[in-house]
DNA sequence: TAGATTGTTAATCGATTAACAATC
DNA sequence: TAGATTGTTAATCGATTAACAATC
């Protein structure tokens, strides 16, 4: 760590995507990468990269450029990718189900270990080997365990108020996904998703194309 | 349409957010809004608001502010969202059918008519009412319709051989889901979507606050 | 050593915010 | 009319790019 002054959500937002690039390079046995190379293929710019390492620290060797697992683990290490994150979900409706199930799948260092619902036909199914419980029961099971992600998939009029609840048992970030923007609430980070939003903005260039 | 210079992807990104807050109040049976109320129901500010609309055109009225019902219908006009896009799915693992299912329950303008899928298993399986057909028909099938956007929901190493399929179909966008940045074929607008790096993104700034 | 590539400063570019005259 | 709020220009801010000395 090198500098004290905030780092821009910009930045932090381009670290996942060369966490992609090195550890597919890592994968094919590539042992080095200079900022040129990275920036071809994460369609940065070579100068933007290295700005951007260099908010952290000089990781790279003149004349050389970058280890890529030396690389690929200071990212791990900046994001916090350093341990597991258990989540819970709250809404196991089509979303909800759906996000659980790509979860599982493609990331395995953000269990879920709670699931949540209001419907009585819902309630007591099990997802990925965890049974749904009502969701009067999430306060004390958040009071129970270390939570660190609340994940929300409940219909839009409800969300605000899982947030509340989330935040009253000190979960440590939001990952939302009802289709409207949860405010922070007590200075929780929240991470608002709208996949609705990236296909309207996809649409929009399909239709300037059209012109 | 006021200006012909080219409108920054910035703006663009925001207009479905105003929709959303539009549809909003809309429902609520609001007949006005200024930039103020606005900016206090989205996070921007009220000058930034004034400045993308008026990017394509004077929508308001000084003393009153904006039409919610006009105002909504004007960004529907600039985003495209005017008819049906119709999509095929390519990759009907989990990913896929949550994504299916999401889209059919948050997206009907966007009907998913065409599936497919390399899986025997899988083949011939009905979702939604669509049933997933053999990969190998998806060539003649984009011949046949004319189709608006191909999602992209296949292992890593499928993503890019799917994507020039669905170029040389004609397809006039792509939502990619697969885990690596599809590059643009053919000029066809692409957008990627890596929910794992929100999740990433999330989990810096709570290891932030835990300092 | 010579060549390559970083780290870092300075220059540029673009996006956001502030301010206010126009006007409903 | 007076008050409110836009449309728009100018100022500011921040992020990206260029350049190059440092150095492996």
């Amino acid at each position: 760590m090198k500098s004290n002054k905030k780092v821009s959500n910009a930045v932090i937002r381009r670290l996942p995507r060369y966490l992609r690039i090195l550890e597919e390079l890592d994968k094919q046995g590539e042992q080095r990468v200079s900022s040129r190379e990275l920036g071809e293929k994460t369609g940065f710019t070579a100068s933007q990269i290295r700005q951007d390492l260099n908010q952290f620290g000089g990781f790279g060797q003149q004349g050389y450029g970058y280890n890529v697992q030396g690389l690929k683990v200071e990212i791990e290490n900046i994001l916090g990718l350093v341990r597991d994150y258990r989540l819970v979900i709250i809404g196991l409706g089509r979303l909800g189900r759906a996000i659980a199930n790509f979860n599982f799948v493609y990331n395995p260092s953000f269990p879920i270990v709670g699931m949540f619902d209001t419907n009585p036909e819902v309630i007591g199914t099990t997802i990925n080997g965890v049974t749904v419980a009502d969701v009067k029961t999430l306060p004390a099971f958040l009071e129970e365990h270390r939570i660190d992600i609340g994940v929300i998939s409940v219909p839009k009029d409800d969300a605000e108020q899982v947030a509340d609840t989330l935040a009253a048992g000190k979960v440590k970030g939001i990952w939302n996904f009802a289709p409207l923007d949860v405010p922070e609430v007590d200075g929780i980070p929240v991470e608002n998703v709208h996949l609705s939003d990236g296909l309207q903005f996809l649409v929009y260039h399909i239709q300037q194309d059209e012109r």
